[in-house]
DNA sequence: TGCCCCCTGCAG
DNA sequence: CTGCAGGGGGCA
């Protein structure tokens, strides 16, 4: 499931491989999932590929942004002019062919995802952009901005706060439980329960995990690749998420597995308070 | 604030 | 064959 270092690592084969690429023709198999008229990109260049929390923003020489959001499933694959590949294949929704005659391929098997043409200049009156929070691997994510959010969020546990994208951008599932593993905190906590220590290291545990996850280039647990078609090895290295009865590995009490804030919930029962 | 829904593949 | 996987919208 794309989270912030899996939606980071895509934008980063984008940047390398389509951005200054002219679009020749898109294909849209599947209309729901294409919000906009493809016709409004075909003849622009790509100038840019940005992201917000696990939104990504690709910018155009044009009228109009590409905004892609890949949800639980989607991938994004480049495939170079010429090259032997099994695309399209039946989970393929979207079709970029480009002047060069490399293509981009949208696959998302359980559609959730789409992709949405937005005029540039109003990406700021963007409904689903104006609501996400802050980037918590950019500089103004300071301790005292988090802790400003915390505070706005009292009666919460811990673990719906950290996956809502409103006040921190682009912690998913995985990293919501890892983080909290990493900070020595029970997912159940309630945020106004959180000692100022506990607060200081969970701000630190938040940068870190997710820099790490981005150093592995994202986790593959199911359908996460990059645009080379690669997948990441963050997963080899989790500490609690999808271990639910294997041994921790700093104290080997068995890793407990609970449903919280509608998502299947792994801790420590003993590092974790 | 929490639960259901969108959808499909696959584990049990 | 049922239920789980979970990002995010919508609703009570």
């Amino acid at each position: 499931m794309p989270e912030l270092p899996e939606v980071e690592t895509i934008r980063r084969g984008l940047e390398l491989l389509v951005v200054g690429q002219q679009i020749n023709s898109v294909e849209v198999l599947l209309p729901k999932m294409f919000i906009g008229s493809a016709e409004d990109i075909v003849g622009a260049s790509l100038v840019s590929a940005g992201r917000r929390g696990k939104l990504l923003i690709i910018r155009t020489s044009g009228t109009f942004s590409v905004l892609i959001h890949l949800k639980m499933t989607g991938q994004l694959l480049f495939v170079r002019a010429g090259e032997t590949t099994s695309l399209p294949e039946k989970s393929t929704k979207v079709i970029f062919t480009f002047e060069s005659g490399d293509r981009l391929f949208f696959n998302d098997f359980r559609t959730f995802g789409f992709v949405q043409l937005f005029e540039q200049t109003k990406l700021d009156e963007h409904p689903f952009i104006r609501k996400i929070g802050i980037e918590p691997l950019e500089n103004f994510f300071t301790q005292s901005s988090f802790y400003a959010l915390l505070s706005k969020s009292n009666r919460s546990n811990i673990k719906a706060f950290l996956l809502d994208q409103t006040k921190i951008a682009g912690l998913g599932n995985i990293y919501a439980d890892e983080v909290l593993f990493a900070a020595k905190i029970l997912p159940t906590r309630r945020v106004d329960s959180l000692s100022f220590s506990e607060r200081e290291l969970l701000f630190e545990s938040i940068r870190a995990v997710l820099s790490k996850g981005i150093d592995l280039r994202g986790s593959s647990h199911t359908s996460y690749v990059d645009v080379s078609g690669e997948r990441g090895v963050f997963l080899n290295q989790a500490t609690v998420y999808q271990r639910a009865g294997l041994p921790c590995r700093d104290c080997g009490t068995l890793i407990t597995k609970i449903r919280l804030a509608g998502r299947g919930t792994h801790y420590c029962p003993n590092c974790q308070k």
